[in-house]
RNA sequence: GCGGCUGUAGCUCAACGGUAGAGCACUCCCCUGUCACGGGAGAGGCCGUGGGAUCAACACCCAUCAGCCGCG
């Protein structure tokens, strides 16, 4: 019944890690070639927000991922589809790729109205602990009793409302599969179920078990499709923050012949790392890995290690759009006051568009102005830092100096305290003087 | 000159006979497959000035100063 095809894209291992998972590789997609690792933008509603496809490629983006909840809602896959498909609608010439809706099912389900996000910070975080107590129960709560979220699991699939006009919509595997033919990207994900780190242990595991079943729903129907020949699909590894059922995962989604795999779900941020690698030790090693929705530069080291590949995260756009910079001492606000009058670049140094030709002072003025120039140049500085951070782990990889260059960043980026980043600049400035 | 209205947080305005709130601005924090020009915390006022009645006034009365609007 299903139609066999050679996978419409290939990936090969330049360099590995000495003791080890990660490489560096090739992926060829039918819209060009992506140079791993990379870090992939984040453009849900076929666009990156404040950034044109050609400052997005300027800045070094290799490829652009899209949403299919959000593009099905506004404008409709069909429209899409007609106008010759993701890249094309969005005049994006490089590669392209859709996440299915499952994390809607997440972030408009168990954590939607509430302070949840997919990590948490560790073991003990209060976050993990049971949530629906007396007070958040009622104060979530709508006329019918159920607890207010706007999308909810079953056995099938997922009920959605809509986040525009309120209608309800549901989603099956098939029917995500169906949606992200139409929108046409070269990698599209299978419609999964993303837990909430605040859910118990059965529950993980009954809903790792549904998607594993919906996995193999949607590997059939793609492969059943024309489709099947021009883009790849992605199986998605789950099973929250446990051991076992993140290896259960893996080698139920091994055994399934992917054209490549996404990680998803929720993590404790302390080992995220030894999560990422009880499962890239048991997927097939000839397969590009995605993490997913993973951006802070820590865990993309740890990510990068642990042998996976391509990573998406909302972080550089949503952090430039509300003040927050990153810079390689850290992360700034840079709408706070002391920046009022700084007339150095966001992060000395920096060789993106924005640092080259605007100072601190200036986009301070234009973030606490609500201007929106404000959001496209701290997304060009945010992503091409992100960007160019994972392009630098790839370099070190081929130079066979990833775990020297893991250190010497991470001592700065994260053991510098915020009141010491301020002297950290004074003094790179100076010596930068000097050595000019 | 006469009459009326108004003086409360940086700004625009609430409230109440028992020592004041909001929005914006301000200071700072947060954001990990975008609900996202989003979320949160904090600082800030002896209620124009001087009297008076009252157990008690920002609130009532008198005077005064300032601003606005009419009529001269």
């Amino acid at each position: 019944m299903a139609i066999m095809t050679t996978s419409p894209i290939s990936f090969a291992i330049h360099k590995k890690l000495k003791n080890a998972l990660g490489r560096a590789g090739t992926i060829v997609t039918p819209h060009g070639e992506i140079q791993t690792p990379a870090f992939v933008t984040v453009g849900t509603k076929a666009t990156v927000k404040g950034i044109t496809p050609e400052m997005l490629k300027d800045l070094g983006a290799q490829v652009v991922l899209a949403n299919t909840y959000h593009l099905y809602l506004q404008p409709g896959e069909k429209i899409i589809n007609t106008l010759g498909g993701l890249g094309k609608f969005m005049n994006w010439q490089g590669p392209t790729m859709t996440d299915s809706g499952g994390f809607q099912a997440f972030s408009l389900g168990a954590a939607y109205g509430k302070n949840i996000t997919k990590f948490v910070a560790g073991k003990d975080d209060p976050k993990i602990l049971p949530h629906f107590t007396p007070e958040t129960l009622s104060k979530n709560k709508v006329e019918d009793g159920s607890p207010m979220n706007i999308a909810k699991v079953d056995e099938n699939g997922v009920m959605f409302k809509s986040i525009i006009d309120g209608s309800v919509h549901y989603f099956t595997p098939e029917k995500s599969i169906q949606i992200q033919n139409d929108i046409g990207a070269d990698i599209i994900f299978a419609f999964d179920e993303c837990t909430s780190p605040q859910e118990p242990y059965n529950y993980q595991a009954k809903s790792l078990d549904r998607t594993h079943r919906w996995a193999k729903n949607c590997l059939e129907y793609h492969r059943s499709t024309k489709h099947a020949s021009t883009q790849a699909l992605f199986g998605i590894v789950q099973g929250g923050r446990h051991e076992d059922l993140r290896k259960e995962s893996a080698k139920a989604l091994a055994a399934m012949d992917f054209d490549g795999y996404g990680i998803g779900g929720s993590f404790a941020k302390e080992d995220m790392g030894s999560a990422v690698k009880w499962v890239n030790e048991i997927l097939p090693e000839d397969k590009p890995r995605h993490l997913l929705g993973i951006g802070e530069p820590a865990d993309l080291f740890d990510a990068v290690e642990n042998g996976c590949d391509l990573f998406d995260c909302v972080l550089p756009t949503r952090n430039g759009r509300t003040g927050t910079l990153f810079t390689k001492y850290g992360k700034i606000n840079i709408g706070n006051a002391k920046y009022k009058d700084d007339a150095g670049p966001f992060d000395e140094g920096c060789e993106c568009y924005a640092c080259k030709n605007y100072t601190r002072a200036y986009l301070s003025h234009l973030v606490r102005s609500g201007e929106m120039l404000a959001g496209t140049l701290a997304s060009i500085h945010n992503l091409y830092f992100i960007i160019h951070l994972v392009d630098e782990m790839r370099k070190a990889i081929h130079e066979d100096r990833f775990f020297e260059f893991k250190k010497e960043y991470l001592h700065l980026y994260v053991t510098m305290s915020r009141a010491s980043i301020d002297t950290a600049r004074h003094d790179f400035a100076k010596s930068h003087e000097k050595n000019v």
